[in-house]
DNA sequence: CCCACGTTGCGGTCGCGACCGAAGAGTCCG
DNA sequence: CGGACTCTTCGGTCGCGACCGCAACGTGGG
């Protein structure tokens, strides 16, 4: 009820103010916010699996997804008894990362793995893994800094490929047109490394083209992935990489 | 209880979830999220203002701050019977601008005025104001474009100063050196005019010094800016920006 | 055709947190 | 040194929402 600002003030602050509040309320719920985690890999997951992955009965998962999906932070699709849920798009992977880098500072101890299982599956994610649409951990951040070495890619007044990155991918036969609004290029704080990797319709080119063309393969049905020897010839040809540098 | 993935999942998932979880909470009430908007001018608030503004009791509001403050999104500073209240860095206000703005894309009808009074000061607020250190509305976007087509800022490969830009910012006598982790310039989607418009290190840069220099000031003490006619001169000699364009 | 499984809808329970008012601590001023 | 002001602390109330179990629905396989 005291939803009236007593002074006047920002027009359109209502609508923004309750906006904001409902949205953040999505993500405010331990639950859904291990579902949209989950889903920055940028895959598609049954309403099971995401039940299961956070432990809570499917009743409750159903409830969730569909606040989610209401929200505009998840689309479903159904495909016979299953339902396919992703992020929304691009823009929302985005927003969730933001968040989690902001919310998770906490990069004295990144949280000593309790398994020899667990330990070598938080080195495959360290070593590479996808991020949304585009390549992440010492992979992508290696990568990245390769790019900007080699002048493909601007990072000292902001972010943005050069002409010569354009080039490049072209060359790469990945050419890159804008399109939408979404950005050729942006900045993605990387978790692990806690720098910026390739991000945007360029990182989410190159990632298609590396899985594509096989310079790396997913491990497992996870989000990590590993370079292999093709990936090593090519990215050491094509952006003077030695081999050891993605070990 | 169920906070056992039951998926071996992300390394340290728990307490990125619960991390993302808890930031998100802390703007998922209306009153605080009131609150943050509010604090997206960049200026210190008492908890006094903060509590009017939102129309909560004095003591609803000290608790709401004491929240923010330990979540980090807020830093407060004593002096004598008032406590200020500002964002806590730059981070800060762009995640919440990014918040902000994929709540609210009901850029159709932006909550018509109901008096004069507002319509007037959603005017003044649309043709120019500061969001957060940088300038917005559609005065910062026109000198965000004007530098663009002027080849001092690169946005059709991402958003970064080009080296005439560099020098533009150094022979205006304000200089910019990278700086911490802030980048030196970003994008930042402007509400009203649905286009990025600079910001970063650069765009903090230019707004203090067009307030310094008196090519705009702060009407009353809301977070609208007016140009003044020497900024007229000045934007038009340096960016080539017709005075019409900034009325 | 029926059974198993993934998914959804419906009560019902329970705990967290947003709110206020009143009283207390600290600060500035006359 | 007392009064006005700002802010904080403390109890106590109340409503929202996260959760489960159970039952129903639909799909796909045997």
């Amino acid at each position: 009820m005291p939803s009236m600002p007593s002074t006047p003030s920002m027009p359109s602050s209502g609508r923004v103010t309750s906006g904001l509040a409902a949205l953040a309320a999505l993500l405010a719920d331990e639950t859904r916010a291990r579902f949209c985690l989950a889903l920055l890999d940028g895959r598609a997951w049954t309403a099971g699996e995401l039940a299961r992955h956070a432990g809570v009965a499917p009743s409750t998962a159903s409830a969730h997804i569909d606040r989610l999906v209401e929200g505009g932070l998840l689309t479903a699709e159904r495909q016979g008894r299953h339902r396919y849920v992703r992020l929304a798009d691009a823009q929302v992977a985005h927003l969730i990362e933001d968040l989690a880098a902001q919310a998770a500072p906490e990069h004295g101890r990144p949280d000593r793995p309790r398994t020899l299982r667990a330990a070598s599956a938080a080195g495959a994610l360290a070593r590479g893994r996808t991020c949304y649409d585009h390549l992440a951990g010492r992979l992508g951040i290696t990568v990245t800094e390769a790019m900007t070495e080699r002048g493909l890619l601007r990072q000292d007044t902001g972010f943005a490929l050069t002409d010569a990155g354009l080039r490049w991918f072209a060359d790469l036969g990945a050419p890159l047109a804008p399109s939408g609004r979404r950005p050729l290029a942006r900045g993605c704080l990387d978790w692990t490394e806690r720098r910026p990797h390739l991000a945007g319709l360029a990182g989410a080119a190159l990632c298609r083209h590396a899985l594509e063309t096989g310079w790396c393969v997913r491990i497992g049905s996870t989000r990590a992935v590993q370079v292999t020897p093709e990936g090593e010839r090519a990215l050491a040809e094509l952006l003077g990489l030695p081999a050891t540098a993605l070990r």
